[in-house]
DNA sequence: TGCCAGGCCTTCC
DNA sequence: GGAAGGCATGGC
């Protein structure tokens, strides 16, 4: 595993690093981890439960193996641009993430962008979650959905959220009232799953796709932003106009069961070409 | 100053 | 059911 590329690759917000360990607030824990000659070690409060870890970080992926599966793929199919960014970014793994902070997470995402995304979730957390301490260094918990109802949408515009306040504070209610367990979704079928996802307000197909990769073991999802839809219009579609639609279709059935390692590899590996070899 | 950003909702046809 | 327009805010 290579947590610089695995915490910092954006698929999680809450992570930052002094070079040494990467402190983090996952639920409602503060954390610190570091890769030694040992291992994976994890300082945590308050403790995480046994098997935390390991599932947070999806320790059961066995990733040699999904390596060798897309180093086969682009092999077979001649796709220079996964095999770039496979040996570039090799390590990186996908995170099993708390399924309603994810979802409130790529709400928040809606036309932003990284840095910003982190400081409204920052904001949210020390305004409506609860104090945590790891060795000195203080933390917020993710607020619950109780919390974020509560809070309403001025409450949450005066997080930087703009007009996703409003998006948030509706899923909050809807949450609460219709007693929604988010997570119960994991035992769906992905397009059930993600349908009913769809169903909340602020969730559209790009953040449904999102949550189903992120944070409930959705495996063939491809999500599709415009990072993505621009990249595969220019390496992979000769520059023709394509849809969403087209790109995620495309997507699932050219990657298949690496497609969630493979979006996330390409993701981080074109967030990171100069602009130039993109669209010269 | 004006454009753009990890899309989605609403309206209109 | 598909195509536009609007949406808050900050960075460049």
């Amino acid at each position: 595993m290579e947590l610089d590329h695995t915490l910092g690759c954006g698929q999680a917000f809450r992570w930052s690093s002094d070079g040494c360990w990467h402190f983090g607030t996952v639920c409602s824990a503060a954390l610190k981890v570091r890769l030694t000659p040992e291992g994976l070690e994890c300082r945590s409060s308050p403790p995480l439960k046994a098997g935390f870890i390991r599932s947070y970080f999806r320790l059961d992926d066995d990733l040699d193996a999904i390596i060798a599966g897309m180093t086969r793929h682009f092999r077979e199919k001649g796709d220079r641009h996964l095999k770039e960014a496979v040996q570039r970014y090799r390590g990186l793994r996908l995170l099993r993430q708390d399924p309603w902070e994810c979802l409130v997470s790529y709400v928040t995402s809606i036309v932003s962008n990284i840095p910003k995304i982190t400081r409204c979730i920052e904001k949210m957390s020390r305004k409506y979650g609860t104090r945590l301490e790891l060795d000195g260094r203080e933390t917020y918990s993710f607020p619950s959905p109780e919390a974020l109802a509560a809070a309403g949408a001025q409450g949450l515009k005066d997080c930087e959220l703009g007009f996703r306040g409003r998006y948030i504070s509706e899923l909050a209610g809807e949450v609460v009232s219709r007693q929604i367990d988010i997570g119960a979704l994991r035992s769906a079928a992905y397009p059930d799953a993600r349908k009913a996802l769809m169903q909340l307000m602020g969730v559209g197909e790009k953040v449904a796709d999102c949550v189903s990769l992120f944070s409930l073991d959705k495996l063939e999802a491809f999500p599709v932003d415009r990072w993505v839809q621009r990249v595969a219009r220019r390496l992979f579609f000769d520059d023709r106009p394509v849809s969403v639609r087209i790109v995620r279709e495309w997507g699932m059935e050219k990657y298949g069961p690496y497609a969630r390692y493979a979006q996330e590899y390409l993701f981080h590996y074109v967030r990171h070409l100069p602009a130039e070899s993109l669209f010269p």
